[in-house]
DNA sequence: GTCTATATTGTGATAGAC
DNA sequence: GTCTATCACAATATAGAC
């Protein structure tokens, strides 16, 4: 039904203009008017792709959830060693978040503010429903850290614990990066040269954590 | 100039209820009509203790950082040994916290989309410019670690990611609580179980880290 | 100091032309 | 599909009585 081919190009640039304006405004900041801008269109055509406000700002979560969570919970479950996984997950959102340096911050706002929308997220990950999702996670991790304690080459550790210690690690410097800016007195380049020292260190920083 | 003597208890009504909204609404989602019913007192009354939103937002994050940093900042900068420090800064954080979870997610979200206030907040924290605040601590706590260092009873570790990491690791269980809740598939107290767990064990799992 | 009533602006949303 | 014009209401803020 569509004539000029422009349609799915548009509805892209409109989420890609909120998604900016909302990680900068956070969600209830943000203005309908500003994101339009930002896209380049008009006010009307968000409602007209995304009827309200509120299903806009589901989208851009949902997209936002998909390009920050699936990676690490793939590398989690995968059959990799337990120090490959610590290698891989910090390696991988080190990356990803010096290339989207404010979305840990966004998604954490959006969290606290709209639990509910935990539950679609999850479920857009892997088709399975949120509630017990990471307990699998946390079981199979559990397995063999219990396997390399009983062979005495890791200390003991909740799983929960594990994974809780490690996403910690990675985000909450990037969702509380304006705060460290501050306090710190860095420019933009400051924060660069840390996470790069990051980079390097944090993987044996952890894996150092659980030697016996 | 005051008559009946209900005025300040009055203005600390109107903080707390205001507090109380603001965490669990956002600064931008809050209405000062919702302030005030929490408040038992009229939206008008706002007015006129705190001129205007942006003013009464400024008060309550204040307040509010006043609460989460100061007694991580002393410890610090105390004499204290590397490791009681750790172990201070970790007790002290999470006993905070588990009395007010989700202080943590409030002022990261502030900070994140308000960075401005955070100059403010460090200014009102020690009389110090904020710029360099952080940079002394680091300064400190540096000159701790290359001791250790040259003793050999620690790791080599830059100031800036110790302090990174010990935030990280105290902090953002407490940010990112509906998350967790809902991937782990938690009730309440689900997440206080894994709470009590991690005052038994962050503190070692930190330290352990440090170990050469 | 506290309230009622009102002003004023901002903002999400829709109708309808093109 | 995209725009202009407009509606309807929500929300901050103020004026003024008590």
């Amino acid at each position: 039904m569509e004539m000029a081919g422009e349609d799915q190009e548009t509805e892209q640039r409109i989420l890609d203009a909120a998604h900016a304006v909302f990680v900068r405004r956070g969600t209830e900041g943000a203005r309908m008017q500003e994101i339009a801008e930002e896209a380049g269109v008009n006010k009307a055509l968000l409602h007209y792709y995304f009827r309200s406000k509120d299903k806009l700002a589901e989208a851009v979560f949902q997209r936002a959830g998909r390009r920050l969570f699936p990676s690490v919970i793939a590398t989690l479950l995968s059959d990799l060693t337990l120090e490959e996984k610590v290698r891989r997950v910090v390696d991988i959102e080190l990356d990803n978040l010096s290339a989207s340096p404010f979305l840990p911050g966004y998604v954490l706002c959006e969290i606290n503010h709209h639990p509910e929308r935990v539950a679609q997220l999850a479920g857009a990950l892997a088709g399975q429903p949120v509630e017990g999702f990471g307990r699998g996670i946390a079981a199979g991790l559990q397995a063999q850290i219990d396997a390399q304690v009983a062979a005495g080459t890791l200390r003991p550790i909740a799983a929960e614990q594990f994974m809780a210690n490690l996403l910690s690690l990675c985000l909450f410097p990037f969702a509380a990066q304006p705060m460290l800016r501050a306090v710190m007195g860095w420019g933009p380049e400051g924060f660069e040269r840390f996470t790069a020292e990051r980079k390097r260190t944090l993987a044996d920083f952890f894996l150092n954590a659980l030697r016996p």
